[in-house]
Formats: C-alpha cells, structure tokens, sequence
DNA sequence: CTAAGTTTGTCTAGTGACTAAACAAAGATT
DNA sequence: AATCTTTGTTTAGTCACTAGACAAACTTAG
C-alpha cells in the first residue's frame, strides 16, 4: 500500500514550532522572546510556553538581560550548546582524524593518528582506541554523546554499508551496524565528499548557498551535491561519482570500466602519476617545490587545475549551482590551481551559468568532513529528541 | 532579514489535510469517505467534513454508492476533472503544438500548426491564434480555463523571460509578461526538457520514480531534472544545460563557448551533419532508410547511440537516479538507437549505478512537453485555489 | 424471513494548541 | 514624578481535530 504522507493535527503544529522556535535560538542567540515572536510571527504566549518547555529539556538557558530599546529589558536566552557531544571520524587512506564537537559544532577535541594498515579489523580497533578517546573527554551533559558518524572515502549504501571503498581495499563492510552493535549510540556512515559538502553548507564556505556542489579533490575525485538545501544522495545513494564522468571519449581506461574519466586526469594520483620526477611523491612535495619556483611543479598544477576546470565546467552547465567548494588533498594548492580553474572556466562556460557562482577552495580546510559529519548527528538528535521528549510529556 | 519558514497553525493543518483528501480523490477515485479515512489516517469526521466543503467547491462529485463489503453500501466519490481546463504549448523551432486538458491532464482538443517563420511578432500572432481557437474549444467549467502554459527550447529565467532560445533566434523575450498581459491568467513558461520531465513523471514512464532524468534529444541536447521528486532548477533556473557537457577535452568547438559538447556528437544536428549523403534532411528520413535496411543510416544511428551513451553513463554517475526517460525528436528512431544506448551504457557504468536504473523512450512521445506544462499549470491552480477558496471561507 | 453482525457516514462532546488582548513588571523619557 | 515603551505572563476564546455514540443500510446465518 502507498504511504500517505503524513497527516498534520495539532500535535505537528506544535512540534514544528517548538523547532522553529529552538532554530531561531541556535541561529541568532542571545535572543529575547519578545524578538522570537517578531520573527516567526507566532503569538508571545506560544513563544513563552514553547521557551518554558525548552528550558525544561535544558536544550536552552536563560543569560542574563540585554539592551532596554525604550522599555522593560529583555531576558536573553542562550543555546545550550554542551547539552550533548558528537564525536565525529574522517576515515582516511594513511589517517584518522576524529573530533569531539559540542552541538553547535565547535571543536573541543581533536585527534589524528596514521594508518599504516588498511585492513577492517585492524583499522576498526584503532577506531575503537580513537572514538573511547574522544568519549572520555568529554564533558558531562544532560545527553551525553548523542551521536558517532563517520565519513567514508567510498561508496556507501543507504543502510550505511560500506559496499566499496577502493583505496581503502574495503568491499561490504556493515560499518553502520559494527559501530551501533558496539555504541548502542546513533550512528551515522556518510560518504567523504557527501560530508564534506554538509560541512561546507553549515559551517564553512557554503552558508549562504542553497544549491552547492563540494568537490573532494583527493587520491580520486569525488563529489557532494547539496541541492535545493539538501543533501542529494539518488535512489540508491550513489550519486556524486563526477570522478566516473567522462570527458575524453576514448580516453584512458579506468578500473571502473569507463573510459577518459575525470579523476584520471584532474586527480592528485593523476598529478603524481604524470611526474617526470620521483621526487614529488604527494601533492605537499609538488606544492612546496612550486612555492620555490620549480618550473615542473608549477606547469603541473597549472594542467591540474586545467582539468579540473573541465569537470567543474560540466558541473556549473549541469546544476546551474550558487557556489562550487573544491576541498580534501587540493585544497594546499589552492593558490597554484584555483587560478588556473578560474580562467579555463571563464573561457568555457556558458554566461548565463557562470554569472553569479562562486569558486572557492574549502573554509574548513581538512575539517570539512568531520564537521559534516557532525552536522548531521546533530541534525538527527534534535529531531529524534523532539520524537522522543513528545513522550515524555 | 532572513526569511523564516512557515509558523503553523490550525488554518495550515486544515488546508494540508484537505490537499491530502483531495489528492486521495484525485489519485483513487471512486473512493468512498470511510477509505479515505483509513488511507491518510484521519478521522472519519474529519474527512466528512472536508469532503463536503470539497464538493461545495466542485472540485469533486458523489457519484453512486458502491460494492458493499458486508455492510451499509459506500458512496463513492469522484474527481470532477472537468471544473476547469488549461491551455498547454509547445513551441517548437518548426511546428506549435498547443492542447487544451481537463484537470487530469486528458487532452480534449489537440493543434498542430506548421512554423515557417521564427520571428517574435509572426510567432506570438500564431501562438494568439491557436490559444483563441483552444479557449473557444473548452466547455463550460466552474473555473474555466485556469492557466495557460508553454514550453520553450531555450534558457528561462525564473521570472519567466526567454533569455536565450538559439534556434528560435530569440532573446531576451518576456513571454510570460506578454501572456500575462494578454490574458489575465496564470501563465507558465518553461524550458521545453523541464516541461518534458514533469511529464513524463506525472503522466508518462516515470510516474513511479522520485528521481529521474529526462534527456530531450532534438536540435541540440536538453536535459531536465527531477531529484527527491521535484524538478530541480538550479539558482538562477539553468539547470539540465547538459547538452554542454563536455564529453571530449580539446573536442569541437561549439558556439557556446565551450570546447567537446555531447550535444556535438549526440543530437540530431549532429547526427544529419554526419550523414554523407545529402538525402537525409531529417531524423525522420534516417529511421526510414534504416527501415529499409540502409546500411548508412543504420550506422549513423549506432553511432548515436554509442554517443548517447557517453552522456547517459555520466548521467548514471551524477545523480544515481531511478530512471532515464529519453524523449524528443530521437524517440523515432528509439528501435535503433536504444539498443546501442545500452550496450554502450552496460559496457561503462560502475555497476552500483547501473543496477537499479529503467532506461526507455518517452510514454508520452510527442506529448511530454505540453503534458508536462499542463501539469504545472494545473498544481499551481490547486495551490492557489486553495488559498483563494480560504479568504472566500 | 428474521435476527445478528458489519460497514458507512454523521453528529456531539471534548481536547489541545493557538491567538488576541489585558495586565504586571521594569525600564526610558520628559 | 508622571507618562510612555517594551517585555513577558495570564486569561478567555477560537478552531480543527479526535473519540465514540448512533442511525442507516447492507450481508449473512439459520
């Protein structure tokens, strides 16, 4: 039987409004009740009762009063950002990096270690050390730690299965599930440039942007779409594989069984691999050389960012985005490639759809991921929370 | 200041559920108000209540009662599709196509009229001509006709101005002003692949799919997108410019700016440039030939195939979507150039994103367009409909 | 053919979340 | 000191929904 989207009583009214009320806080904090109302244009008393309930739940505080603007002080209310903990992983070819992030998405703890072995169990007992780390560090709070996420250079089923990570060598790892059976925590598995584009989108570079599109330019390339102010994942959560996109037909073969895909030539394997030299062995050797005027160096980020600016041509014809974020191992050459993007682009692209985007390496540099990924459980306590507080009550 | 969204309240909850038990009519009928009840969840009251102001509004009918199952006999209710009409074009660089639909998107009265001239005032006189002889054509309705539509190939802005339509040789046309002005009614402009997708996903193959991707294959190439079930335009309404996409790094030169377009390889225009000889004029006279076994023309149309292919295998990894519906001027030679589409297609996608996906020809062939408008315009009465009928309350 | 059980659709009473408006508290202004 | 403003709470009233009773209309069993 079709399911019949959902029926809407006075119960949802409120739900959504104590939501709307709690945004208005977390967004714009210190923030009076009065200036509340103002805002979503609900009544002063819903606004009170709905702030009395939310005080209860410790989701938020009152400070102590602002500036008179001709009449009685208002009392500022505050988020309650340490009610509860995130911890959030960047699962990575030669590291770890995890973070332990309050709900607003501040940092209070972080942690990278290196990964010589790529193996699962090995890699899942590091992660284990990583993730109680991060636990024991943090506070104590009325929710603890609500959540663990994970951001996955690979693809991942909507079920959070690992189904294929290639530079890791993983094939159907059920991550999501090793992690809950273990935390009994919400657990949250996200690909890398999914991740990296939520990141992006809530605490970077893309705030403002509706439409954006991250491009993690790493071992490969991969892609996150936000669209229409969400995550876009496609039917079975595979989209974004821009790497895979064609443009040279008939060009080199890859592993995945296309030809001329994008991340064969725009990659930092790519890069690497068209080396005359041995010495640059990573995209850092080759940006420092080319900070020293190395003459190879230099032409090869140029070529980078050349084909770089291929791709993400293509992107800004085919969504039409606000904004294009380029970040993971490239984002160290920004100043060697962006330009290089910028001008192939500018050559290239069509008017109507090069007008108002913007091109810009990521703001959180190497955090965006974690950072998305925290997002997210973030996103999924508040909205598990209210579920479960209705409850309660 | 930053717009917050919607502050609920009962007028919402009560215009949302009485959406939901049209919608329920309009999907289902004949269905009685017990079903109706069961379906969305809500009380029995509630809906008798709803249905009543409903059929106040004539949007809906009782028609007789139904089968009984073991007790008191349903009446049944029906949608009343004829309350009012709308007036769907398809502007064409050689033909319009206008029809004019009951509010289920039946077309009643169909006109084809031949284009020799594609100059603004000569095209909109004709366009005047045939939406007359429609609105004449429609019976009498409580609503009468409620909007009037058209599909466009080329660049639109989201206000409805035809910014760029390269084969029509037009610029900066304000279509949907000039109707406006003309006939005082909801008009709706929009490019021809969008209007192709809604269509299809409304009336056509892709009624079941959430996420599809409709390829117009005429002229050039357009593309329209539908993500989580909406059509999906980009920031400024440029989105689907796919037809742009470059599938060869250093390939042609196109007038766009760009260097390698699919649409260079892909599109009609490509295909009657390959030909070497000089009969072929048309689509239409290479899927003759073929059909005659003429062994150019066969070739010709597997090499399209094969070109299309590119493009769709790149489309598989960009969206993962559930469905590729291949419409316009191809879908003649669909018997020749399917086949090699997929071959193509299985031969280079990462399997992730092959398995689930449909790949087919438009349900509605010619019709995807101006059913796809139709339905725009026929969404966009319901929900302004429904905010009139609550001042009127 | 009658009696019992079922299903449909309406009606009534009650609930709960919201709004409008009155009001008290606290500060600014003259 | 008196008046005006602004904030936040309280009270009364509205409205859409739900639960459950009920009448009407039908099926089924004996």
């Amino acid at each position: 039987m079709k399911i019949v989207s959902q029926t809407w009583n006075q119960h949802v009214v409120k739900k959504e409004n104590k939501t709307l009320v709690l945004d208005q806080i977390r967004e714009h904090a210190p923030i009076s009740r009065a200036s509340i109302a103002q805002q979503t244009g609900l009544n002063k008393g819903t606004v009170s009762s709905l702030v009395s309930e939310l005080m209860n739940e410790k989701l938020i505080s009152e400070s102590g009063t602002g500036q008179s603007s001709g009449g009685r002080r208002p009392v500022m209310l505050l988020f309650n950002q340490q009610a509860g903990f995130t911890i959030s992983i960047d699962l990575g070819v030669k590291n770890i990096l995890g973070v332990l992030c309050d709900l607003k998405g501040n940092i209070l703890e972080g942690k990278k270690i290196i990964l010589e072995d790529n193996q699962v169990e090995i890699v899942l007992e590091r992660l284990y050390g990583l993730i109680n780390e991060l636990i024991a560090a943090a506070p104590d709070a009325p929710y603890g730690i609500v959540g663990i996420g994970i951001g996955v250079p690979g693809v991942i089923s909507n079920e959070g299965e690992v189904l294929l990570a290639p530079n890791l060598d993983w094939k159907n790892v059920q991550l999501k599930e090793i992690l809950a059976d273990k935390y009994q925590l919400p657990i949250v598995v996200e690909n890398e440039a999914n991740a990296g584009a939520i990141g992006e989108k809530t605490y970077g570079a893309g705030q403002k942007s509706n439409d954006l599109v991250y491009v993690s330019v790493g071992t490969g390339i991969g892609v996150g779409l936000i669209l229409d102010g969400e995550l876009y994942k496609g039917i079975r959560g595979f989209s974004g594989e821009l790497g895979h996109m064609t443009i040279e037909r008939d060009g080199l073969k890859c592993r995945c069984g296309n030809t001329g895909c994008w991340e064969l030539y725009a990659s930092e394997n790519a890069l690497l691999s068209k080396a005359k030299t041995d010495q640059f062995k990573s995209i850092h050797t080759i940006v420092k050389a080319a900070e020293k005027n190395d003459k190879e160096a230099i032409s090869l980020l140029n070529d980078m960012g050349k084909y770089l600016g291929i791709g993400i041509t293509n992107i800004l014809h085919i969504f039409n985005p606000e904004q294009v974020i380029l970040g993971n191992a490239m984002i160290e050459a920004e100043k060697f490639v962006l330009p290089a993007i910028l001008e192939y682009i500018d050559a290239h692209t069509i008017g109507f759809n090069r007008d108002d985007v913007k091109i810009s390496g990521a703001m959180l540099k190497e955090y965006s991921t974690v950072l998305g990924i925290a997002s997210v459980n973030i996103e999924l306590f508040f909205k598990e929370n209210q579920a479960t507080l209705e409850l309660l009550s």
